[in-house]
DNA sequence: TATGCGTGGAT
DNA sequence: TATCCAAGCAT
């Protein structure tokens, strides 16, 4: 296989496929003169990590309203930061993503470096957003491989070795692939592609531009590429949480660690979460003494466990102070840096708590 | 290198 | 229902 022709064919099927995403200058858009803004190019970047594409699209048309440019989300406060991206998942990014944005403006004069090197630097930057920014931002050959890019090549060149040990060795097949001129368009086409072509799951191939240049399909079971060590099963956890309510409807809430599992973000007081059910535990982990009654479990599914929570809850009088908690009214509890499985919680123990809209909770109300 | 880190949609 | 997995990063 010629890796330049291949790239060709790739950019044509780009220039004719791809797709208008808030963030992007399609090609039509560069034909008249549009350039990528690096702000939107990291913004949409960092968020994207893990994270699809519709599920990003609403985050990021509100942060570019709440903060146009990265000098704005500099000086923004970071439990604004927080609550707004609450919901997203992956908190770390925010925190990472607000010391960026700091680092860009104290460091570098409110512009963002335009090497691979200079952005990996960052807080919150990998291999894969240096790179993607580097090319896309600033038109540089760098070698962007993130998951769609990985199944492409994978099966390019049918790699038996499982990843992610298989990574250098993709990364430098990119790194030839990669052509001088468009890198940015050719980085978005291979991951277009991927999306949308070379999928997991029953790749459309007969309408791939590179089915001609692709060994898996020549040789093998293109789905089975690429090849992955085998995943640990996922433990149970449970615990306790303990929503209560004050005279006018306020929920008492905390706010978590700044680090680990939803760091930085807000939570109602509960238990530890552990492998069993620890009733000393949950007696210890009132917040207050009230007249607790349980009302019910939720369940919610982590990257590498599954926690079930029982909820208790408790209409109190005098909304005490004690604690380093705080007293939300219930109309701004929506706004708060609330992570969905607390927001699970707190909708079991009240479920009027959130507006009713089409979102991820109305699922649960309904059960 | 292996593990911890969210969430919701597709199959 | 169960499983996979989506434009990864930090440690």
């Amino acid at each position: 296989m010629k890796s330049a022709d291949a790239a060709i064919r790739l950019l044509s099927w780009y220039d004719r496929h791809h797709r208008d995403l808030p963030w992007r200058v399609s090609p039509p858009m560069a034909r008249d003169g549009v350039v990528a803004d690096p702000y939107h190019i990291w913004l949409s970047e960092v968020m994207l990590q893990q994270t699809t594409v519709q599920a990003v699209k609403p985050y990021f048309q509100k942060f570019l309203q709440l903060w146009p440019r990265v000098m704005d989300l500099a000086a923004a406060d970071t439990e604004e930061v927080m609550k707004a991206w609450a919901g997203l998942g992956y908190y770390a990014r925010a925190r990472n993503l607000k010391k960026c944005a700091e680092a860009v403006a104290r460091d570098h004069g409110g512009v963002f470096p335009d090497t691979e090197e200079g952005l990996k630097a960052l807080p919150g930057i990998g291999d894969y957003t240096a790179a993607a920014v580097s090319a896309i931002a600033f038109n540089r050959q760098s070698a962007v491989l993130d998951g769609n890019v990985e199944r492409v090549i994978s099966r390019l060149h049918a790699i038996e070795t499982p990843l992610p040990a298989a990574k250098l060795q993709m990364r430098a097949l990119v790194a030839e692939m990669t052509p001088t001129g468009r890198p940015g368009d050719f980085a978005q086409g291979m991951m277009d592609l991927g999306a949308t072509i070379c999928t997991p799951k029953r790749p459309a191939c007969a309408l791939c531009p590179l089915n001609d240049d692709c060994l898996a399909l020549k040789t093998a079971d293109p789905e089975t590429f690429p090849r992955k060590a085998a995943k640990k099963e996922k433990p149970l956890r449970v615990g306790a949480a303990f929503v209560a309510s004050g005279a006018d409807g306020a929920v008492y809430l905390q706010k978590r660690g700044e680090t680990g599992l939803l760091g930085g973000m807000t939570e109602v007081p509960g238990t530890p979460w552990t492998s069993r059910i620890d009733g000393d535990n949950t007696i210890a982990a009132q917040p207050f003494a009230a007249p607790w009654e349980p009302c019910g479990t939720i369940t919610h599914i982590f990257t590498h466990f599954e926690l079930r929570l029982s909820i208790y809850r408790a209409n109190v009088a005098t909304q005490n102070k004690t604690g380093n908690g705080w007293w939300e009214p219930l109309a701004s509890l929506e706004a708060q840096a609330l992570p969905t499985v607390m927001k699970k919680a707190i909708a079991q123990a009240i479920p009027h708590a959130f507006k009713s809209r089409r979102g991820p909770l109305d699922e649960l109300r309904n059960t």
